[in-house]
Formats: C-alpha cells, structure tokens, sequence
DNA sequence: CGTCATTCAATTGCGCACAACTCAATTGTG
DNA sequence: CACAATTGAGTTGTGCGCAATTGAATGACG
C-alpha cells in the first residue's frame, strides 16, 4: 500500500530501508524519553531534573571537579552546563569558585546539602528496577549495546566533521 | 576508595546499585544524542532536524493526518509538534489545514515539495548504516530491546501517575 | 433545548542541547 | 619579553520536550 502513494517507484531497498530507519529511529528517540519520564517522576521528590541528577551522580564520585571535566565526564560542554551548574548553585547543593591556580577554570564542588542529598538519591535506582522490572543483568547488556552504538556513531561523527562541506558554504578559516 | 567520602556508609547493595544507575542513564543519555548528532549532520542537506525528519517519516507512510494521529505515532504532543509543525510549514514542506468534519481537528497533509523531499531523503539510512557499521539484523535486534524498554517504562509510568491517564495511548506500530 | 464535560490544537513557561560567538587567562613561539 | 594561538567559561539564539493552561468545537445528558 505505501507504494501506491509515489508511483512509477516500486518497493526497492532504499523504500525498506527508509521504513527501518523510521523503526529504529523511533525507538531510541522514544526509549530516551520514555526514560526520562520515569525518572522525572521519581527525581521530583530530590527536586532535580534528570540532566541534573546525572551531574549529581558524576559529583558523588568525584566532589570536586573544574567544568571542564565534568563535560567530557557527561559529554555536555559549558553552554549546557553553565546555567544548569548555576540552578543546582541556586538550589544550594553545588558551590562553584574559580580556581586560583588557572583563573580560566571554574572549581564546582558540592555543598553539606549536595552531599547529603545521596542518601535520598540511594533509593532511586531501586525505585527505576522495580519499575521497569529490568534486573542487573539486562541493564547491563543493554548498556554495553548502547555504548557500543554511541562508539560506531562518534566515530561516524568525527570521521563526517572534518570535511563537513555541506550544499551551504562552509566557512573556511582564514 | 569511593566510600571514604561517606564516612561510616559502607559499600551496600545500594551504592552499588547507585553506580550502576549512572552508566545505565549516561549511555542510553548518551547514545540518544549521539544519535542525534550523527543525523543532525546529515539531515542539515535536507535542511530538517531530527524531530522534524520523524514527523516527515511518519507523513511519508500516511500522508494526510491530523495532529492528534501523528502525536500517537511519535509520542509527542501538541505543545511539541505544533510549532514544529509551523516550521516545517514555513520551510513549505506540509500544509495545516483545520478538518471541515471536525473543526477542532487539523490536517497535516504534505506538499509536493514535502513529497519531492522523500527521493532525496532515500539516502539517509544507507548513509547512517555506512557510518555505524550496523547491519539491519543488528538494528532490528537493537530496537527491539529498546521498544521491551519503553513498553517497560511506559507501563512504570502509567502505574506512577495512574489519574492523569497518559492520552497517548498505548501505541500499536508495526 | 440548554448545560456541562470532553476533546483537540495552540500557547506559555521552564529546562536541556547545541552551534556560534565573546572575553579573559594561559601557553607557545619567535 | 612580546605577541599570536589556544583554552575555559560564559552568553546568545534556535529548536525540542513537557507540564499547565486557554479557548473553541463537539458530544452527552437531563
């Protein structure tokens, strides 16, 4: 029936391919946010946000880190981090102060309160297994699955990147 | 090491299952957007962006439907497609028209450009496959972990908010 | 027939993601 | 040492995602 709609083209490879780019396509984008909603869900009690949660998480293992590393940790750079960083600053459970050795670097920390915050947070991975039924196992493998992915995809990123050159100019350096 | 900073905490279960939190949330976080990466540099010839390239995925397949259908399909709503809609509107791509049979209800429908951009976008999955190494047996077998997850956390959600229904209804896709 | 609840799209407000840019601090190179 | 290049954080602008609200059209019910 799909065919029918663009005549004279019958049903080739790039026609399935196109339709199992739609399936998979679908999936992650849908599979992110259907996460995200559950831990929205449980996240709201500690009052963070799940990009927040995932700074957090990064700060109860490490409790003092310049931005810079906590980016290449989350691979999120300063123009997402810096008003993030300065909500959970406002919050009160993140202080952020340059560093005295390289002035160009800001030190984030976590306060009393930040710290004490893990203890709530300790009951959130439990609260997401029971919901999703996922035992440790298949968290697991379907991690190493993602990760595998992400690693084929910022190889393809970084391998498309340097040659860019798009229909749009692309701006050359001088 | 890790629990010398939560002095008198020793490593329980739910430490444990608290580090696992984070690689599970960083890599389906991760691999998400660097997905979107990957396809934002390849859409940016069609000149749409990732959301607007599932939108036009699923006007392909069925190509007059009204807003409320194509939200079932993608899990989105109003507040997300419409301006989106707007946009691929403005780019000249699909028309909005209000149904006669029902004036709260508002067709999508393509345009010829918008049908006319479906040749050139032919060559997205294979460009996207060429990059991840992935064959189709591996993404099929990928989505379908991804959609066990999502069912499984659409049902976590559904059960955790239990009064305001989710409107997008358990979806049926092929 | 009139009232009321529901449905659908649109809008508003907030937060995240990313590109492009600014600006100061640091590093390097002659 | 001076000066250009690089680095790190921040800002701006655009677009997506979602909750909450608005407003109009529809449908149900007494």
């Amino acid at each position: 029936m799909t065919g029918a709609r663009y005549p004279g083209r019958m049903n080739t490879p790039d026609d399935d391919w196109l339709r199992l780019d739609q399936q998979i396509c679908f999936s992650l984008h849908a599979a992110s946010r259907a996460f995200n909603g559950v831990y929205r869900g449980i996240l709201k009690d500690l009052g963070l946000t799940y990009p927040q949660y995932l700074v957090m998480l990064v700060l109860w293992e490490h409790d003092e880190l310049p931005v810079k590393k906590l980016g290449e940790h989350l691979r999120l750079d300063s123009g997402t981090l810096s008003p993030l960083l300065k909500r959970l600053e406002a919050a009160g459970l993140v202080r952020r102060e340059r560093s005295a050795r390289d002035e160009r670097s800001v030190e984030v920390r976590l306060t009393e309160e930040g710290v004490a915050l893990r203890g709530r947070a300790l009951q959130v991975p439990r609260r997401i297994a029971s919901s999703t039924g996922f035992g440790p196992e298949e968290v697991r493998a379907l991690r190493a699955r993602l990760d595998e992915l992400t690693t084929a995809l910022d190889t393809a990123a970084a391998r498309a990147e340097p040659q860019g050159g798009p229909s749009t100019a692309a701006a050359e350096r001088p």
